[in-house]
DNA sequence: ACTTGACTTGGAGTTGACTCCAAGGTGTAT
DNA sequence: ATACACCTTGGAGTCAACTCCAAGTCAAGT
């Protein structure tokens, strides 16, 4: 799979594909014998890793921290897991965030409705 | 209240609250005889309206937009709804995709700490 | 063989959201 | 009234995460 191929798969340009593999983000991508990225499954698993991640607000150094650890074997297992339970906690935090802004948003927008609806906006 | 008190609540700094009153994240803010920055009540709701939904990840530039729809008054009520239900379908979204994450990591934490009891990762 | 379009690199530039700084004004406690 | 800590502004600097660019290489079609 091209590069192209997989941007268009994951909506990233491939500037980010390039940039994420550059960081670490992703291990290095299998080439073709003129040098050129040919993506094969295993390739494709970590960038949808990485996506998804990414879009869950994981840093990209936390995110090339985790493939260092993958990268050096199985005596990194522990801190791999501690790892993944501090992105972990660090998502529940923000989704706690994300839960108040929208309790916030629905009572403001029920009043918008309501305002005008009758016209009236009560105490604001 | 002085900025300082206002930041030591809020957990910001007091850089950061005169930027937001700059780009309109809030409107101006009350002052003292002198033109020291001196937070009434109405001015602290801003805030922390304002820390809520950057908690939330609601750009800046979409938080001023709703001060300055805000400020001109009640004809504008329609659009300042349809920009919190705007808000609110980004973070549902943004939300959806955390709890995507959440559930990758609680899987593959789960398999970490199953390789560690048992000292076998099983097929990776 | 040649064109065309997509790919490569290293490095510079951009964007959003702060964050820092210098030079100077304010306010309160001694 | 003189420190002293804290406040003010405008503007520059920083940081993360891309995003763009120039100069060159690769590969598929004619």
């Amino acid at each position: 799979m091209t590069i192209k191929e997989v941007c268009a798969k994951y909506g990233l340009s491939p500037d980010t594909l390039r940039y994420y593999e550059r960081v670490g983000v992703i291990p290095e991508v299998t080439r073709t014998a003129g040098g050129i990225r040919n993506y094969q499954d295993e390739d494709i698993r970590w960038v949808e890793k990485a996506v998804c991640m990414r879009d869950a607000g994981v840093p990209v150094d936390k995110l090339a921290e985790y493939v260092r650890l993958c990268q050096q074997g199985d005596e990194t297992l522990e801190a791999r897991a501690n790892l993944l339970r501090e992105v972990r906690a660090g998502i529940m935090e923000a989704r706690k965030k994300y839960d108040a802004a929208l309790e916030r948003l629905d009572y403001k927008i029920g009043r918008y409705e309501q305002a005008m609806q009758t016209g009236v906006l009560t105490w604001e």
